[in-house]
Formats: structure tokens, sequence, C-alpha cells
DNA sequence: CCGGTTCTTTGATATTCGTCAAATGACATT
DNA sequence: AATGTCATTTGACGAATATCAAAGAACCGG
């Protein structure tokens, strides 16, 4: 199980003495579905990396409804940014989406090699940057659309990330639902609606898009953000 | 016209030679109520601090209808995260809320600088780490949350902030609507609603609370957060 | 002080979603 | 295949909030 950790963008930069720095304090879990990880709350004296499964990082409500904040992919790091707060809490809690495997890193360790490399530090503070943006986005989709809306700004995004018509969906319903904060019902009227429109077409987790600008049009994905004039890249991953 | 940068939490360790060189390329400007400093998808090759007056970030949707982001107040930076990234663009737009003063500086300048400075490094990821989880933070203030109880939580900081029972609302209240994500009418009525309920007691922009516990678990406040971050933690809820 | 603009309030109505309850379906275990 | 569990769908209903329209208030320049 040799992981080379540098094809995470957080440890891209290191140097191969750096590196077994990091591994000596790294430990590597297997999770089973839903396992907790952390909650809510918790001193955060580690972060994270996700080498199989996904990881999702909720917030509970009140009244026990849970709102999906991300869903982390194998290759990316969570939890990172809070080793440079004075007193680290996790301000999200954390499980296992289906069975998973993660590395975990002390931060104080971390730090400590950090403080030793600039470029690290600036590859750093540029996910954190882009992090950033994709929190802003996220609070203009959930603000400035409707639950329809988001759900068709879903589907395109899927769409371009498979780059058919055709795909599966990349979660539960049910999980999905949480993500776009709505219910499950509604997310599901919302798929029959849009499928008695002949927009798509469903079978169980398989979507397949029929009219991909009225889809568009609903989305009212009119470049909020500029469709990026110039851009060379164009998949963006931030879910 | 002599401000020290110093005290804004960014600039608060750099030494006079580096606060020298930051003010080489900075620039005071002078904004009129409604001006704008900068559009949403404009290329970000500068970055802010307040010295003045109140800064709005939001975002525009396609019907028109703006998202109120930050409002950002005297002493504090903002769009600096974005200098980290490869083709810095605004992901929002900002103006001045009444008159406003600010001091721009340029990205490049202070990316050097930081590139000798690790300490000025680690200042800049601790802020970016805070605003993180304050978007976080926002997120589920929006999702878990009806646009009352959004209300109460606003009063509550509020008066926590003032330190009186008795205020004046930070803005506007269309302003604040916005920044709520609900509609002028919306705001209200809720309004009104709580001083039917002799919760509070209104004049203007004048608000007098009359029944804080009532507010108060009207807002749901049960720290999911702890309170403030970095504060000695008073009683945190068990979690 | 006036007239005009903009902000806020109020009422009537429409829509979107959530809630509750029950039916159906999917899947794993026995 | 039979069972239990869990996820999804469907329907009926209600509550919260947006929308539209119009009336008041507050503010401002002359």
């Amino acid at each position: 199980m040799n992981i080379d950790i540098r094809s995470a963008h957080l440890f891209s930069s290191l140097n191969d003495h750096q590196v077994r720095q990091v591994l000596e304090s790294s430990h590597v879990s297997t999770l089973k579905d839903g396992e907790s990880l952390f909650e809510t709350g918790d001193d955060a004296n580690r972060f994270f990396l996700v080498i199989g499964g996904q990881i999702k990082l909720f917030r509970v409500s009140s009244n026990g409804d849970q709102k999906i904040i991300d869903i982390i992919q194998p290759g990316n790091t969570f939890a990172e940014a809070l080793m440079f707060m004075e007193h680290p809490i996790y301000p999200v809690s954390a499980e296992a989406l289906g069975p998973a495997r993660i590395i975990s890193f002390d931060s104080k360790r971390f730090l400590h090699i950090l403080s030793e490399s600039i470029e690290v530090c600036f590859r750093i503070m540029g996910t954190m940057s882009q992090r950033l943006r994709g929190l802003i986005k996220e609070i203009d989709d959930l603000t400035l659309q409707s639950a329809t809306t988001r759900m068709c700004a879903m589907l395109l995004r899927r769409m371009d990330e498979v780059g058919l018509n055709k795909f599966t969906l990349p979660a539960a319903k049910g999980v999905l639902a949480a993500r776009l904060s709505m219910k499950p019902e509604t997310f599901s009227r919302i798929l029959q609606n849009l499928s008695s429109k002949s927009i798509l077409k469903l079978k169980g987790n398989e979507v397949e898009i029929i009219d991909e600008s009225l889809l568009r049009s609903l989305a009212h994905v009119e470049s909020i953000y500029g469709l990026e004039p110039e851009m060379p890249c164009r998949v963006r991953s931030s879910l």
C-alpha cells in the first residue's frame, strides 16, 4: 500500500524528506459505511486525505435534519484549513459514505514542515482560496435559486463531468437531496416533473438528458459567473 | 492621512520595511454611496482594506435579485484570498454602502513580500481559515433555518455586539433583508409579527428587545457551534 | 415647505416546499 | 421464495414565503 501522497495538491511540492516526515505522523484507516470520523465541535488536531470511497461532510440542525456541505472524493484532502486556527475545532461532522479509506495526518507536525517551506504555504493558500470560492458559489446556489434550479444545475454539472448525456447519479437520491438542501420527497417529485416534460428519462439511478437546452434554461445558468470567455480550464470539480 | 495598516490583521506582522513596500503600491479611494468597486467576473489584481464606511459584497441572480454575501466593516480587508489563484477573478461584486473610504493594494507586490515571510503567510492562512468557517456557518444559517429564525439570530447577534437590549439596525431594512436572503416584505412582516407578540418594540430603525429568552428560543441558537472561536470558551453544550 | 423619489408597510393571492402517512420497490438475509 | 429493512415514490394537506399592487412614510433638493 504505497500511495504517493504527492498526487494530492496539498502535498505536491514536498520533497522526499518532507514526505517522509509527514508520513511519520500519518495513519491509514478503513471506515465502514456510515462510520463517523469526527463530529462538529470536536478538537481538530488531524486532517485527512481520502484514498478510497467518499467522505460526507455535514451539519445537523436542531431538528435532526442534516445538510451535506461537501462530499470529498478520493485524492482530496479536507479539514486542513483548520490547523491555522488557535483553537481548531471541526465546524462540520464527517462520516464515510459507503466503505472508505483515508489517511490522517498530524496537524502540528505538518505545520512545522510548513514553517520551512514557503512554496507549500503558497500552495495551501491556493487551495484555500479555491475552497472559499466554492463556498461563495454554494451560497448563491442555495439562496438565489429554487429547488428545481438547483436540481437542474446539478444534473448539468454531472453531465459535463461525465461528458455524456446519459449517466448514473453520483450518490443515493436521499443523499443528493440533502446535498441540494431539499427533502427526498421534493427531490423525487422534481425528477418526475422533469421526466413528465420529457426533459429527461430516468430508470433507477440512470439519467438520460433529452432536452439539454431546456434543462439549461431552467437552470438559469446564464453565467452569473462568466461562462469563462477565455478559459482553457473547463472542468471544475468543486461539486 | 496616516493610517497604520498594521491594525488590520492581515498586515499585523509586517515590519516597517515591509509596510513601506506595501504602501508603495497602495491607493486610497473615496467612494460615493452605491459606487461600484468591482463586479463579479472582473480580473482581480488588487485587494482592499476598508478604512471608513461599509462595503457590500454581493452577487446578482439572473432575475436581478441580489444576495449580499457580506458587509465589510472598517479595519477589515477583503478579496485578498484571490491572489493565490492562477487566474484571479472576483467571485462577487463590491460597492459602497453609503460613502466609504478604502485602500487598495497590488496583489503581485504583496505576494512578493509574502514570499519572504513565513509569518505573514501563516497569518493569512489563519484569516482564510476563519473565513472558511464563517462561510460554512453561513451556509447552514441559510439552509437549516427559516426566515424568522434568521431574523432572530441577526437581532441577537446585533444585541450582543452592542451590549444593550436597545439598538439601531446596522443598515437599511431592505439591505438587511437581502443579507438574510428574504424579500423586504417578508422582513417587514416578521418584524411586525415579533412586535405584535411583544418580543420587541420598534420605532423606525430603533429596536428594543423586550423578551430576550423568547427571542433566543425562536432563534434555535443552541450553539451547534461554540460561540466565538477564540474566546476562552464559555459554556459549550455537549457536542 | 413642496414635489418627487425611494423605502417601507400592508393586503390579497399564488407558489413552492415541507409534513405526514401510506404504498411501492429494492436489496440483503435467512 | 419469504422476510425484514431501508430507500423511494405518491397523494393530500398546510405553512412559509414570494409576488403583485397600492398606500404610506421618510428623505432630499430646490
